[in-house]
DNA sequence: CTTTTTTCTGAACGAATGTTCAGTTAGCCT
DNA sequence: AGGCTAACTGAACATTCGTTCAGAAAAAAG
């Protein structure tokens, strides 16, 4: 056997992708091998190669495609004004977004150390780029006089941190709905940065 | 050469673990290998197993301490009696012993999907007991009026995963002191968890 | 139908993996 | 001083790893 039946390239290249971000997801970059991946697509491992110049490259890949996108959809969002629309536009964005992709939120802030110290400074840079989107929110709101915050910088931080603890337990189908959870969080993070 | 000079089960048995412990930590169960924690203690990979019955064992008892610890060591403080003096004590007890041990605490959050099944629930269960810790503090101070929460099992959630954000930004000999970054953390949660 | 190109197989590569164990030595006990 | 035992070495085991590549087969082009 050589070529299969049916086979295409631009259907085998966005699967291999699909196939990794689950495994690397549930497994973690290293436990996954180039072999568990091919199987999952239903391939031969050299077939890969086909795609990805290296295992390396693969996560990159992955990671930098979600980053670029968590930032695009952001700008591109509709967007009020003041401060505090703006923090929960914010809020309400960070959650219903990352919720719909909790593989690729999960490797993007774990799968960190697995990255050449080349390929760590492009994904941490689209991560700085992302959290000043909220700390420029803070600020307005500071300067406005509508948020008291002693430190915006910590403040950005510690309201991301908070947000991203929703996927480690959100299920959908469960107790609550995903309204009543972005509503949750930004009653605690108005509350947080207010007097 | 085989027993080496000045070599103790004692001291051997301990720097196995720390050494392991770091290694994990900076680049995951799955990335190291017997050999690197050997070379790291200065040993042959096959002098471990006079210490342990295999590499997931180590990653259990490792992960397994640490949770006891924090455990025994919430039990031990010293406490106030209401809701919001306790919250405080947990916030900066918090923050200040996670900062001590930001390997173990690393580890114990990240290697979950590492464990077999039974190790799984056993790290678990501990995680529970610690969440349960906080959340008892949430309803103790909802039960008395002095906290507004519309759920304390999210309200808990989110407030250790807003603290756990302090390690993976927090370096001392930073801008700011430990003491002053408990105190910002412990104005932001007071402020979400109250009118 | 024939040729070309794209896509994949299957085998192979050296290196690294976790783990075992017979043998060797250092430190302790008498 | 001599024997015992705890602590370690170094080699070996079968697997698995990421990656390469010649060749085969399917699809596209002529």
């Amino acid at each position: 056997m050589a070529r299969t039946q049916g086979s295409h390239s631009d259907i085998t290249g966005p699967r291999i992708r699909s196939a990794a971000l689950k495994l690397f997801a549930q497994q973690g970059y290293a436990a996954v091998s180039v072999r568990q991946i091919a199987k999952e697509v239903g391939v031969q491992a050299g077939a890969l190669y086909n795609y990805i110049p290296d295992k390396q490259s693969l996560l990159l890949s992955l990671m930098e495609g979600h980053m670029r996108e968590v930032l695009a959809a952001w700008e591109a969002l509709e967007k009020p004004d003041d401060a505090m629309g703006l923090l929960e536009s914010f809020v309400r964005f960070h959650i219903r977004f990352h919720m719909q992709r909790s593989d690729e939120v999960f490797i993007a802030y774990m799968e960190l150390r697995n990255l050449s110290d080349e390929n760590f400074a492009t994904i941490e840079a689209l991560r700085r780029a992302y959290e000043n989107a909220l700390e420029t929110v803070l600020k307005q709101g500071v300067e406005a006089g509508q948020f008291t915050l002693p430190d915006t910088k910590i403040a950005t931080l510690a309201v991301i941190a908070m947000l991203n603890g929703v996927m480690t337990w959100y299920r959908s189908g469960g107790r609550l709905s995903l309204d009543e959870v972005e509503t949750v969080y930004w009653d605690m993070v108005r509350k947080s940065v207010t007097t």
